[in-house]
DNA sequence: GGCAGACTTACAT
DNA sequence: TAAGTCTGCC
């Protein structure tokens, strides 16, 4: 879902570039993205049950488009729910469930386009369907980790703590989770009509279908590549658009000095995000503007005199909802995620003194956790102390000293026990 | 103009 | 699934 509009609003902090400069990178990637349009191919076999590895086989070819970009890829996959997100998750599973009654019903209708039309939107990617890509990813010897809970805060942290120079992910969530610069292919719409295919004879007409982002060294970069059937013929390509954090303030419209990433973040939340709703009639203008008029620096105390800010006399900040604001601007910054240098779960940042947490259930301790997320398996990680931006160069490469498991092939069913 | 909500579309082949 | 488009309301 990520903040509604984030993308369009933040025009004036992008531009666009070409992934093909980025060889050598190491890059975290949101697997779901790739598993969901891999699903799309094969709704029908998915939804009837049957066997089938399109999707893997699809993911796949991503990963090897990668590699032949001499681009290191490490899948993020998905965790347990996070609780606040138990009611989402029903009403999606409830709409895939009426959808799959719909598709039965137009089949015995003999009306099987449209049966398949409604068959993608009952696709469900499944623990069983992420392992089967991570066994897949195994045998290529691909690492993979399965965050704590969401994808999305396990990419952050592997960028931001130097084990990935790129994120590949759709989601605009990643800046709020504090990356430094963000592509969106919702950008690239201005932009298409200037993109030509790099190698191959022909120069793109329309938009070129956009299928990802990347992140590079606090970087989050979009690229699209061309379809599928189009791809075979001329390889691949990436072009995309960066957004910039050091750009943000000219889309916030306010002088660099007065802009932080706390400010960005709150008025993204204000504007309704995947973990609070926003109070009606806010979005992410009167967010803004709220947030640059206001100047207390207490969030919670600021929020009181939103309705005032605003010139909104029934605006109501409720003590409940203040309270839900710094939950979820909790979960931004210290979402637990998985360590893989020491191998456990930590918080995204660390909670400094007196500092309340996202409020998340205790996640056990010891390692049998990490083991049935899969989580330790033979690593093939390297650490980066920095980006050089005039080389185009990670520098102080380190490997890191990763001790195998020897039961790392025995404990595939382990995989399935922990989302519930 | 900004916003919310309903509706439509691409996703892959 | 998520993002874009359209429409009506304030």
């Amino acid at each position: 879902m990520g903040i509604t509009g984030l993308i369009p609003f933040l025009k004036a902090a992008s531009r666009p570039v070409n992934v093909r400069e980025y060889s050598g990178c190491t890059v975290a990637v949101d697997a779901y993205c790739w598993l969901h349009k891999g699903a799309i191919a094969c709704a029908e076999k998915l939804v009837r049950g049957d066997e089938t590895d399109v999707y893997v086989n699809y993911c796949v070819k991503y990963i090897d488009m990668l590699l032949s970009h001499n681009v290191k890829p490490i899948l993020v996959f998905d965790g347990r729910h996070l609780p606040a997100k138990a009611e989402t998750e029903k009403f999606r599973r409830e709409r895939r469930n009426n959808n799959k009654r719909k598709a039965a019903d137009l089949l015995r209708q003999d009306r099987p386009d449209e049966a398949r039309n409604v068959m993608k939107a009952c696709i469900d990617i499944t623990p069983e369907m992420a392992y089967s890509l991570i066994k897949r990813c195994r045998e290529m010897c691909v690492d993979c980790i399965v965050a704590p809970y969401e994808a999305d805060a396990q990419l952050a942290y592997l960028n931001l703590a130097g084990f990935a120079h790129i994120v590949i992910t759709e989601d605009s969530d990643l800046l709020l989770f504090g990356c430094e610069r963000v592509i969106s292919k919702k950008f690239l719409k201005g932009f298409s009509s200037t993109f030509k295919v790099q190698r191959g004879e022909c120069s793109a007409q329309k938009p070129l279908p956009l299928t990802s982002q990347i992140v590079i060294s606090n970087c989050i970069y979009s690229y699209f590549i061309l379809s599928q059937q189009v791809l075979f013929k001329l390889d691949l390509v990436g072009n995309g658009l960066l957004i910039e954090q050091s750009k943000l303030h000219l889309a916030m419209k306010v002088h660099p000095d007065k802009f932080s990433m706390d400010k960005f973040r709150h008025m993204c939340i204000l504007s309704g995000c995947d973990y609070l709703n926003s109070l009606p009639g806010i979005g992410l203008s009167k967010a803004c503007k709220f947030i640059k008029r206001t100047a207390e620096t207490n969030i919670s105390r600021a929020l009181t005199k939103m309705g005032a800010h605003l010139n909104m006399a029934n605006l109501v900040v409720s003590p409940e909802y203040r309270e839900k604001f710094l939950v979820a601007d909790s979960m931004f910054k210290h979402q637990p995620v998985f360590d893989p240098t020491a191998r456990k779960v930590i918080p995204m940042t660390p909670l400094s003194e007196g500092e309340q947490g996202p409020g998340l259930e205790q996640l056990p301790a010891d390692i049998s956790y990490q083991l049935a997320l899969g989580n330790l398996d033979p690593f093939t990680l390297e650490k980066f102390d920095d980006w050089d931006p005039d080389c185009n160069k990670m520098v102080g490469r380190q490997r890191i000293n990763i001790i195998k498991n020897p039961n790392f092939h025995s404990r595939s069913s382990l995989y399935f026990s922990i989302d519930t």
